[in-house]
RNA sequence: GGAGAGAUGGCUGAGUGGCUGAAAGCGCGCCCCUGCUAAGGGCGUAUAGGCUAAAACCUAUCGAGGGUUCGAAUCCCUCUCUCUCCGCCA
């Protein structure tokens, strides 16, 4: 969520950086327009209202006086009960106003930063640099590799839940349990991270506060008659720790790391990855959180995206980084470096990881605030990205490891959780 | 699922209709005293919004929502959550 402050008094700057996103975020029907307006009606209507309970609370204590000295304040009282019933009245309107300037905000994208490149697609990524060297031949897709080998089992997946699952089966099985395990031990053995292990279910309340709600209520899997959605990531859980607390500054940052299960409905993506597993409505993922100071998430954001490339070269993975443009950067981002490695059947490097700053946008609409030096509380800037998503290390792993006499090959750091050179 | 108890500031915890945004304590900050340490004293210290150059000031907030009243932390209703006991259960 935007700043209310700002909102108001940086208006032209934050418009400008909206714009970046797309002209459609500024359009008149946009939230962006909305909230202006309503804006100003919100604050028409409170400054009425609070006038009016000032009188009343002036005057209800004068009755109180009165009373307590034994004096008759029948003509007060009666001139209160008028003022009363106004008050109600402009009460409830002035909270609808309020209720939907607020509704308005909810939907405002975070401003992009300024390090985020230009441009309206992913066409306008900006590559920042390639690591390993991507194997010369075009593979079999995993979902061959895998069923052949008797690991993948995509037919049992659609039977039991529908399209976009999978089974895994004997080794598969243990290398899905082998990565969790390897890229936990990493960020908290290496990289100073505190492992947590949260729900997979979490309220409407704490999606809105890491922003996936109310846009996005397409995306995600509400469970029936109840307030409860499954996590479409554990940055859900994970950030929302925190929420509605005022954190000492020296607390920070705070940086957690932990696997959670996730589930997507993939509601805008029909016809797109339909086979294997690379993009499917449950599928597993260790995550990075830091809760931080807001000057220094940027600089923090490289350390993350260090932590996740750090899994993929002891994986000896072939992969790339890109910046992301500001059209193509999600919602509460306003900075975002994805990591994609690459995949030989596909002959193309596919998403594997992202990080982003939000800057302080999550720390405001969840609440999540540390006092600064001058004792106030400011919202803190949240940082986050995979390492890494564990289904798509796993493809990677098969294709990249394969060998033509069937066989995939492990690589030297799995080989001791895998008990095995070869898969 | 049934019965009971509870929810107050960073924390503990008073407070059953009128200067209570809230006693007291802890914690924290500044100052004083004490030639170390310990102890002691004074002052300050919630959040959000509005209006301000900044204050002052105004408004809201005692789990959430609704009601009674001139006036609600305090009375009534609904809901949520926590704890205890019973039931069920990996």
């Amino acid at each position: 969520m935007i700043d209310r402050r700002e909102f108001r008094i940086a208006h032209e700057t934050m418009a400008a950086a909206l714009a970046r996103r797309g002209p459609a975020w500024l359009n008149n029907d946009s939230p962006w327009v909305q909230a202006g307006l309503l804006d100003q009606r919100q604050r028409a209507l409170k400054s009425e209202l609070e006038a009016l309970q000032a009188e009343r609370n002036q005057v209800s204590r004068l009755i109180g006086q009165k009373k307590a000295a034994g004096e008759d304040a029948t003509a007060e009282m009666a001139r209160m009960k008028e003022v009363a019933a106004r008050v109600r009245a402009l009460d409830t309107e002035a909270r609808e106003a309020e209720e939907a300037f607020s509704r308005a905000l909810l939907e405002i994208p975070n401003p992009p930063d300024e390090s985020t490149p230009d441009g309206v697609d992913e066409s306008a990524n900006v590559e920042r640099c390639r690591r390993g060297i991507p194997r010369p031949d075009v593979t079999p897709p995993h979902w061959e590799i895998g069923e052949q080998m008797g690991i993948l089992d995509f037919e049992s997946a659609a039977r039991l839940a529908g399209s976009r699952f999978s089974v895994l089966r004997g080794r598969g099985a243990r290398l899905e349990r082998a990565l969790m395990q390897f890229m936990l031990n990493m960020h908290v053995d290496q990289h100073g991270y505190e492992e947590v292990w949260v729900p997979a279910i979490a309220n409407s309340k704490t999606l809105t506060g890491t922003g996936q709600l109310p846009k996005f209520a397409d995306d995600l899997y509400r469970l029936e008659g109840e307030d409860a959605y499954l996590i479409p990531t554990a940055e859900v859980p994970i950030t929302n720790l925190y929420q509605d607390q005022i954190l000492d500054a020296s607390q920070l940052p705070i940086r957690h790391c932990g696997y959670t299960p996730c589930f997507r409905r993939e509601a805008g993506s029909a016809g797109r990855d339909t086979r294997g597993m690379i993009r499917q409505h449950q599928f597993d993922k260790v995550e990075l959180v830091w809760l931080t100071r807001p000057e220094q998430a940027l600089a923090q954001l490289e350390q993350l995206l260090q932590h996740a490339e750090a899994v993929l070269q002891a994986l000896e993975l072939p992969y790339r980084v890109v910046d992301l443009c500001a059209g193509d950067i999600g919602f509460s981002a306003c900075r975002t470096i994805d990591l994609e490695v690459w995949l030989p059947s596909q002959q193309c490097y596919r998403e594997i990881s992202s990080c982003s700053s939000f800057a302080q946008f999550q720390g405001r609409r969840a609440g999540i605030r540390y006092r600064a030096e001058d004792g106030k509380p400011r919202p803190v800037a949240t940082l986050n990205g995979s390492g890494l998503a564990i289904g798509r290390t796993l493809v990677a792993l098969l294709e990249n490891g394969w060998q033509e006499d069937g066989r995939v090959r492990l690589p030297a750091a799995l080989q001791p959780l895998m008990n095995s050179e070869f898969l």
